[in-house]
DNA sequence: CTGGTATATGTGTATATACACCTTTATGAG
DNA sequence: CTCATAAAGGTGTATATACACATATACCAG
């Protein structure tokens, strides 16, 4: 149970009294609880365990179904940074999740024929299989998102996030 | 360079031939693009990135950032799991999380006065002077996002994420 | 008191995420 | 052709994330 390092105890009674700083500086800190990054990834912890859920029998998550998703919907194989673009994933990120449906045999990797450095993405015959498959449960699983959202407010939400990842890459 | 495996080439000429249930599956692939927990979760990777550059001269990410902000915006030291709900975050992840922060001198576990099995959060004098001068950086990120999201539309966003993540916890 | 149950937390494991840096290949200037 | 530079991708490292499971403690019924 032990975290290693001996531990102090709250000091009962009185509270002490809180430095200038800390008192200032705690003031400060609850600005921080509208902090528009805090609160994205709030959602997107919250919201991904729901999705994660729903796609577990068919052995994956929601980050997966999304990669397999978008490889499947484009006609050609796509390259690993064009797709990493379009997912707003970073190249090395992609280039680690698309190890485990490798090796799961749901993507494969292709050589491209004009450019030795590039690799395109497609997925296998498994990988149409378990996507096919997982398609009715992610339609579940949005549509009961939906229905508890208020399905009303999802095109305004989207729009507002995709301009929010928009004006990120201004704001530096 | 190589990722072990001997990779096919992509056909040229002609493509190939879909198969019928890669003709269907694509189409409703496509559908997926929509999903509620893919743009979440892609507009949280790209503000992300955005934040973690402001902070990172403080030595925070904006994970970090935000674990001390709560933390030293309640008056007196809250528990672990009450602090992770708060937080939107996984008890375990919150544990970890603060290792770091431990690590780090920036955060410290106390011992509970009347239950030995919970855990209190507090900053260490170094946590307070470390969020203190991290605040000056947040609040010009979060600055320069809301004004190029246009600051109108941040409090409508933020109470559909909220209503989200609560909608999420219904939906299963 | 005692055993059963609930609560608070830690661990094992698997995956996600991105930056800094490196290698390989293409491309263009001369 | 050759070298400089750009472009595509992989690796090292650090952190984030959560589920399943394990441990320690509290608390209550009998």
């Amino acid at each position: 149970m032990q975290n290693s390092k001996p531990l102090k105890r709250t000091k009962q009674g009185k509270s002490p009294k809180p430095s200038k700083l800390a008192e200032e500086t705690a003031k400060a800190a609850r600005e921080a609880g509208n902090c528009v990054c805090f609160n994205v990834r709030k959602t997107a912890r919250l919201i991904s365990q729901s999705y994660d859920r729903a796609l577990k029998p068919h052995g994956l998550n929601t980050n997966q179904f999304s990669i397999l998703a978008l490889i499947g919907a484009v006609p050609e194989p796509q390259t690993l940074s064009d797709t990493a673009r379009v997912l707003g994933m970073d190249r090395t990120t992609l280039s680690r999740n698309l190890r485990h449906l490798n090796k799961a045999g749901l993507a494969q990797t292709l050589l491209d024929g004009q450019d030795a450095r590039t690799r395109r993405l497609a997925l296998t015959d498994k990988g149409w299989t378990v996507l096919a498959a997982a398609l009715p449960s992610w339609r579940a699983v949005q549509g009961r998102t939906l229905a508890a959202m208020g399905p009303k407010s999802w095109p305004a939400l989207r729009q507002q996030l995709d301009h929010l990842g928009q004006a990120t890459a201004m704001a530096g």
